[in-house]
DNA sequence: CGAACAACTCACCAACTGGTACATACGGAG
DNA sequence: CTCCGTATGTACCAGTTGGTGAGTTGTTCG
């Protein structure tokens, strides 16, 4: 998440030449900062002003690269998305028994939020303004197109060898992920002031990746619709 | 802070009696339509002309009876707190059978939550500011704890019948369901963005609620940690 | 009735905010 | 070395924002 693609100039100048007038870096820090300060306040709480005072360069630079207020933050969201690499692609869900598939697969994305909380504070951010950024820019969609096909290969296998439910596609599972996940870290402070347990605390670390295993794990093995309770019913 | 709670007025005027002065009727317009303001836009981009230009009164009534923008904001916040009533007094936790008992706490919270959004926008809001202002209030410890004793007495009647796991506690089953169901309203929109389905869509609130049910039974009665999947392992 | 106080109006302001006109200096191409 | 476009710094601005000083009117109560 530091710099960005491989907009560095056009010829790669030698590694330690420090050039006063480098357009990449320029451009890199201000999105950097820019980061941090939407990241950190939000859009309408973020300042053009505390931004370029906190770069090496200055305002006139953010209009010159960027635009405006809007077109930083909607660049600043879309190199926040693109930074969120696929992960899936580091389970097997060919071969994995479909049970410890969809355990790593949850586990995964347990480390990889609470690896990335700016990213889940821009989302958040992005939704009290109800997606509209994000919904003008273009460079989104398809972007959790491989999570949902890893998926949906570990549901298929799983109902097929007769331990998965039929009742819930790849979107439902990955909304129960997903729900875990971000709240852990985006609703972690009115949580903790209200209930007293701090959600993201190292010590409950383990107990909090396994819970959503077990959950994940137990949803799916569970008995479809209808079929509700499992107790006596006098 | 909340100068009153019962507002309207010393001795409450006979109803009808329209007055043209009244403090409690100002006061109740003002938080109203702050309240929208700051749902819709968040605390930063609330604006206190705007608040004032939709009320019947001006600015200047604004810092005459909440003193600045961010102590309405905090009554705001406590106003919608406090409005967020006790709900798990509806469920009969000592006699319905445990699993029944989680299972309509669950559908509870679910409909309860997607009948106040402005509530989750207040709160998603508050988080991006680090739940800085609820800190500072006074009036919300302990709001949460009639639903988690519920919570509690439902867990230990699954756990002496046997159908429950004793590997989680109260805190735990509410962190799940309410993730659950914040997230479906609080990240609607970038969930729909990227995904193309909205969590929201009336046609698929039952079987959502459904999914919630399940998951959270599934989950407590599911074995306790360490004995993770039920498939073979070869 | 007529103080006295609460409720309310109006005009005003200093600071800030996003945004820009304009001058200028670097650094690679030839 | 010279030229020229890209990159950059300075100064500035108009609109907005939260906030306020000071006076005015309705209500209530003795």
């Amino acid at each position: 998440m530091t710099t960005h693609r491989p907009d560095v100039g056009p010829t790669e100048p030698p590694a330690g030449t420090e050039r006063i007038r480098d357009a990449g870096r320029t451009r890199a820090e201000i999105l950097a900062v820019a980061t941090r300060e939407f990241a950190d306040r939000g859009y309408a709480g973020g300042r053009i002003n505390e931004i370029a005072a906190r770069t090496r360069t200055t305002k006139r630079m953010i209009y010159y690269y960027f635009g405006g207020k809007e077109q930083l933050y909607v660049a600043v969201l879309e190199h926040a998305y693109a930074g969120i690499r696929a992960l899936e692609q580091q389970v097997d869900v060919e071969h994995l028994d479909p049970v410890t598939a969809i355990r790593e697969l949850a586990a995964l994305t347990f480390d990889h939020h609470e690896a990335h909380p700016d990213f889940i504070r821009l989302v958040s951010i992005e939704n009290i303004h109800r997606a509209e950024h994000l919904g003008r820019s273009t460079v989104l969609r398809g972007l959790t197109e491989p999570t949902l096909a890893a998926l949906g290969t570990i549901l298929r296998r799983g109902r097929e060898s007769g331990v998965f439910r039929d009742d819930v596609d790849a979107l439902d599972v990955h909304q129960v992920i997903s729900a875990y996940c971000v709240f852990r870290t985006a609703n972690r402070h009115t949580f903790g002031a209200v209930l007293g347990r701090d959600m993201l605390d190292p010590a409950r670390r383990d107990h909090q990746r396994q819970m959503l295993g077990d959950l994940v794990a137990a949803f799916l093995q569970a008995p479809g619709p209808g079929s509700g309770a499992a107790t006596v019913q006098p």
